[in-house]
DNA sequence: CTTGATACCAAGACTATCTAGGTATTATTC
DNA sequence: GAATAATACCTAGATAGTCTTGGTATCAAG
């Protein structure tokens, strides 16, 4: 049984890894952690889904990987925004605002 | 090729569709005009993806339908929303908002 | 008489997510 | 000291919703 509202996300998934990249290089488990943090568990980020995202955007040139160690000693590998990636977050975010308030118009509408 | 953006719209049709029927019966061709007309065509409603949507909808017992004659006298089938359409349609409602608040929080974030 | 709009339908491709498994290390708890 | 939870990565296959592209049929406009 899928997860409830699930399907929202597509699309929007990898948005949000871009932008918590723009703060900084981060590691796939810190994307995950941080983005459910920031969105009050609104969103929650499966590692089935991570790191499938993580290697289409390396793969289209919009991130970069590097080996390294985490904040408690582990292995991780850090993910960094190109500048492709940059400017695909700027186009992403523009298309979301504008898809997200016509939707939101509608729903509201009386 | 993929139309751009185009995976937005993934879950969010339905509840348009809902919404849509919500101000009374419509045949398929005319809720699909009226999403896109109601965004300024920010949203463009597919066929390939409309009617797949109804039956979906119906089949789950959200929508019923009827054959009748469009207001240019053509043969069309009008959907209505049942009592658990709109029970749906509220529940749906109310995730997009949580859900999309959410992330435009995070992606307007600095 | 051809084009565009209205109105429906269906098969198959595509693609992103989820489920459910796996490896390995470290810290915590009993 | 043994079991559990958390960290951190990875993958195969299932699932589901959209899109592409084709089709039928009618009618108005040019």
């Amino acid at each position: 049984m899928p997860k409830a509202g699930t399907k929202l996300l597509h699309g929007t998934l990898d948005t949000l890894i871009l932008k918590t990249l723009s703060y900084g290089a981060r590691h796939g488990y810190a994307v995950a952690r941080w983005i459910e943090q920031q969105t009050g568990d609104a969103i929650q980020v499966e590692e089935g889904s991570l790191y499938p995202a993580l290697y289409r955007l390396e793969k289209k040139g919009l991130l970069q990987s590097e080996w390294g160690v985490s904040e408690l000693e582990r292995r991780a590998k850090f993910y960094s925004l190109t500048e492709r990636g940059q400017a695909k977050l700027d186009a992403e975010t523009a298309e979301w605002l504008r898809f997200s308030s016509a939707v939101t118009t509608v729903l509201q509408g009386t």
